[in-house]
DNA sequence: TATCTTTAGTTAAGCCTTTAACTATCGGCT
DNA sequence: AGCCGATAGTTAAAGGCTTAACTAAAGATA
């Protein structure tokens, strides 16, 4: 591999001409800079990033950090949707994504994590942080590094989906659609602020159209499948009465329609259920899952967006992005003979 | 941040003495160890690991490479499934994952992407290479750095799965199932070397049980849920005989099983349909999709065990892993009416 | 003409770690 | 006593880049 010495012995110059030019930095002849970037064609010369890293600190490698939670992480479509928004604008930058999956415990991210962080290859974090008992980006608070959390964060910038508003759009949709016997399929609010604010929202929109909340009933998944199915058998099971489900992501209501359907109820016509998230797969569950879009991709890109306003000096202000209903067909107007 | 330089003078040793007990290299005293340790923690000493990567190449960071096909890449619940599986065998070796997205052109791989290789950065990387026209790792080939590949890339350590296998299972499940009328939801097969073996499968399977794969009806999609449901109207409108549709990848059978109860058709009863992927998903859909599990995770794993094997010194053989046939309820007995 | 600025480029130090080559000590052996 | 091998640790170079500080020449100003 030729290095930076080989490219001055080229063009004729020393390192530091080929350097400055190879960063654009002004005072410098157009001979000399075609001669500079001839020789760096010709020669093939790529930098070396190391080299670069332990010279001036600029690694040009942003950390995308997506903490386990449930073991959910590599499950869930939702992620992909929100790396894909990141992606895009860090390739864009000519940045470098290091994925970074640290598990979480009372004590603490694990040590793997806290040491990359630490290492010095990491130029910025992008981090999912939403799990109160232990956020990823305290550390990298302490050392200063720019950072944009995707989530609640208090102390850094950060992005975040209304939740509330989500929530609120839930609500709202079943009931103007004349429901009133409505379950919650939620997952534990003390592991993730986002839950916590859906079900503000549910309930705010709730008492607003003087339904009580309190007495909804609810059953807690972790966000899997499996656990939609199960939270459904046992709403259903204990409140035969309900004519909707609101789930608080997709792949629970995907669950709970399988499991509404082994029961014997149709969707909708017999029972509503909406899902969160709006993932790919939620318009070719039977029926169409009615669901709440929270611009996953948008929120990545605009996460990426802030840091380099960070990295610029500058001090983003917390952004927050509105949700929408989605509407398809597993919502439905209540049966008039349900009343 | 503290340098191995202060762990020395903290320790009262040299440099040399530190980096060398930190790497566990022979001939020291338990007291010197011991000494250096302290120093180590009580600064809370971190490695540098750009210096660490321009002093000796080690950088612990692995490119995992998923190039841009039919931007489908962050859509596909399948690539995060494979990367689960690298992450947990890459992590517990302390390695390190740099995402890389590049998208392919006649001309090779993104520059972006080819700097990245060349740029010193990495020691390693696995790729997802299945594209017939542009392969990711020809680049990395050329450098002579440790690769694995993910598909069926020639000149490179790598590890598949048995598409051709695949292909057979599904289409002997279906005769089995007393289907003759079949029809086939592909993708175009120059595009993907996995398409063809799975294609190839189900020839051979069709023809040893008589039946005569050249003259059941195709139609390409892109993998997405849309165009399986396109690919699907175009079948069963061109060809309302069929009794059972073959899918090749998951997302278009959820697409198709959408579209065919649009037009009035039971699956499984009037129709069966068959997935390929076993994505999480696919047990959500109603009916739950029968479909060919590929053990997504374990080919990351493996894929991620066999690059250690190189960096050893070794040779590790060609894999490939077996599918299997999942049955859920998509799939059915053709009825007697239907002979 | 002498002095100051601006422009154009060079020199050399510094970033932090690894590692080849070297020194020094000590017990064991002939 | 003299030499050897093993043990324990040190010195210093190397790795490739950035950048502060410096030089030199050309142009502007008085």
């Amino acid at each position: 591999m030729p290095t930076l010495l080989d490219v001055a012995r080229a063009a004729g110059v020393s390192t530091a001409t080929v350097s400055k030019v190879l960063s654009n930095t002004p005072y410098f002849t157009e001979a000399t800079r075609a001669k500079v970037m001839q020789a760096v064609d010709e020669l093939g010369y790529v930098p070396n990033l190391a080299a670069r890293a332990l010279s001036s600190g600029k690694t040009h490698i942003i950390a995308v950090v997506f903490p386990y939670v449930y073991d959910a992480l590599f499950t869930d479509p939702l992620v992909l949707r929100i790396l894909e928004g990141i992606e895009a604008e860090l390739t864009k930058r000519g940045y470098n994504i290091l994925l970074s999956t640290p598990r979480l415990r009372e004590s603490g991210p694990d040590t793997h994590y806290t040491r990359l962080i630490r290492s010095g290859y990491i130029e910025g974090v992008i981090a999912l942080d939403s799990v109160p008992m232990a956020s990823v980006l305290e550390i990298v608070r302490q050392r200063k590094m720019p950072a944009v959390a995707i989530g609640y964060h208090p102390n850094t910038y950060s992005i975040r989906s209304d939740d509330h508003q989500g929530g609120q759009l839930q609500m709202e949709h079943i009931i103007r659609l004349g429901h009133h016997k409505i379950g919650i399929i939620a997952s534990d609010e003390s592991l993730h602020f986002s839950i916590e604010h859906r079900l503000r929202g549910l309930q705010h929109m709730a008492e607003q159209h003087g339904l009580s909340y309190q007495q909804m009933p609810r059953a807690n998944g972790d966000f899997s499948i499996d656990s939609g199915a199960k939270a459904a058998r046992q709403l259903l099971t204990e409140h035969p009465d309900l004519t909707a489900l609101l789930c608080l992501n997709d792949r629970m209501a995907m669950g709970a329609i399988q499991t509404a359907q082994a029961m014997g109820r149709q969707v909708p016509d017999d029972l509503s259920v909406i899902g969160y998230d709006n993932i790919p797969l939620s318009m070719a569950s039977s029926p169409a899952l009615t669901t709440i879009d929270q611009q996953a991709p948008e929120l990545g890109r605009i996460a990426a967006t802030m840091l380099f306003e960070v990295f610029d000096g500058k001090q983003p202000a917390t952004a927050t992005l509105p949700t929408t209903l989605i509407v398809r067909q597993s919502s439905s107007h209540v049966l008039v003979n349900n009343y």
